[in-house]
Parts: structure tokens; sequence; C-alpha cells
DNA sequence: CACTATAGTTAGGGTAAACTAACTATAGTT
DNA sequence: AACTATAGTTAGTTTACCCTAACTATAGTG
């Protein structure tokens, strides 16, 4: 069963997962930077995430993943690295591995994604 | 590279070839049971393809597709019955394997699903 | 203090792809 | 001939998600 949330969703709480792992505090433009959208676009998918309760946003504009939104985010941030990484392992070239990985990471199921994860955990080195 | 078409069309196309081996002649009626949409859904969809010149369409109202047509849902049909069959190998639910087949053959690259098509052709039995 | 840069919001626009509702056209049936 | 079912089209709606343009608010600087 897939835990659907939304593609774009998906994509932005993943985006500040990862920037939050890089800079000191995450902020709606650099969520804007990171994914070459423009800010009023971010605004209104924080505004939609801030009602979704998968992140909180300070008075100074920091913004938080809850533990909900957290979930999703390194669900999202796991199949991401696993599918870029076999991918790559295959002989794919990274660039096409990257962008391969970041549209199938939405896509799949978690019992697919389990079921090719334990195949490849034994039989991709 | 991707030959992007869009998700929707390639859907559409997959659906014509799927068909146009079950029964005597397609027409849009009989798409738009098949997926499950509404006739005024089909008959627009149907309007751009042969735009795209990706079928052509009788008088009658039969659908048929044209060679690129064709190429195009053969290569999607392909990706779906692989990864169908390779998710099940692996032990996926067989609805579940088909529903994830039908997004992922939209998503991926013509490079990445070789390289899984190789990798599989040699290690999944 | 005025200027400028930076950050965020709001209003409105565009496209894609589904939908409903209402219509036309044809063919088979009573 | 009238009724009914089937097929297709068209107009207009909805939702998602991006965009531009124009605005507010704050903070640093000459």
């Amino acid at each position: 069963m897939r835990t659907f949330v939304n593609e774009s969703a998906e994509n932005y709480l993943e985006t500040i997962l990862i920037l939050s792992k890089k800079l000191p505090v995450v902020r709606s433009v650099d969520v804007a930077n990171e994914l070459n959208f423009k800010k009023s676009s971010v605004s209104i998918a924080m505004k939609n995430l801030r009602e979704k309760k998968h992140i909180t946003v300070t008075d100074a504009g920091y913004i938080y993943l809850t533990d909900e939104g957290k979930e999703i985010a390194e669900m999202i941030l796991e199949r991401h690295e696993f599918f870029t990484d076999a991918l790559v392992k295959l002989g794919v070239d990274k660039e096409i591995a990257a962008e391969d990985a970041c549209r199938i990471e939405h896509v799949i199921s978690k019992e697919s994604f389990n079921a090719i994860k334990k195949f490849a955990e034994e039989n991709i080195k």
C-alpha cells in the first residue's frame, strides 16, 4: 500500500530534510533555490504542508519537519539514495540514475520497495 | 534519455495496444471502459493523440496506432510486463506489482530500464 | 534617514487531465 | 414512426502545481 501524500509534497519534504542536514536552518527561500522554484510557489506549498501538519514554521520563517513529515521525508530520501546507488552499480550514468530515482521514489509501493531492497542487498555488490 | 511523451498519453497508447490484441476493433468507449474514465475524457485524449499522429481514427470510430504510436505503446507495454513479472518473482503481490509497474513504466529512462533488464535476465530466475 | 537587498505573501494566470451535463447521431426494436 | 441504447462531442468545472507581478516587512548600509 502506498502512503499517498502526493509527489509534489513528498519532494518538498525530502528537500527540507536534505537542506536541514547542510544548513543551520531551513527557510522557504532555501527550498526555492534548491528546487529552482519561485518563492511564491514554495510559499503556497509550505502553507499546505503546514496545514497537513507535515512541517511547522517559526515566526522567523524557520521550517521544521514534524514527526510525521520527517517520517515521509526519510522514507523518500532512503528510496532516493537506494535507487540512485543501485542504478549506478548497474552501470547507469550518475545523473540519469539520480533523475530516475527522483521519479521512481514517489510512485513505488512499500511492498515493492522492500522486495527490491532485500533482493539488491543479497545480489548487488 | 526519456522519449518524453507524457504519462497520460503513454497510458492511452498502451491501453489501445492491449485492447487491439483482444478485440476485433478498438473504439473510444472501449478505452473508457478499460481505464474507468468517462468517454468525454477519452474523446479529448483521442483528439490529442490524433493531432500528435500517434493514432488514426476511421469514420466508424475505430482507433489504430500509427507506427510511431505503436512504437511507444510497445515500449510501455514491454516495461509493464517486465516490471510486473520481475516484482512478482521477487515476491510482490500480483496486484501491487502491476500497479507499481504501471507507474514506473512511465518515469524510467531507457538507460535505467535496459540496465535493470540486463541485470534481471542474468540474476532473476 | 533614505536606499537597497532579502524574505515572504497574495492575486491572478496557464496548462494538464480528469470530471459532469447536455447535446448530436446512428442503429435496433416495438 | 417512435423509443431506447450506444457512441461520440462540446462546454464548462475542478484540482494540482507551476508561473509572474506586485505588494509588505525587516535589516543592513552610505
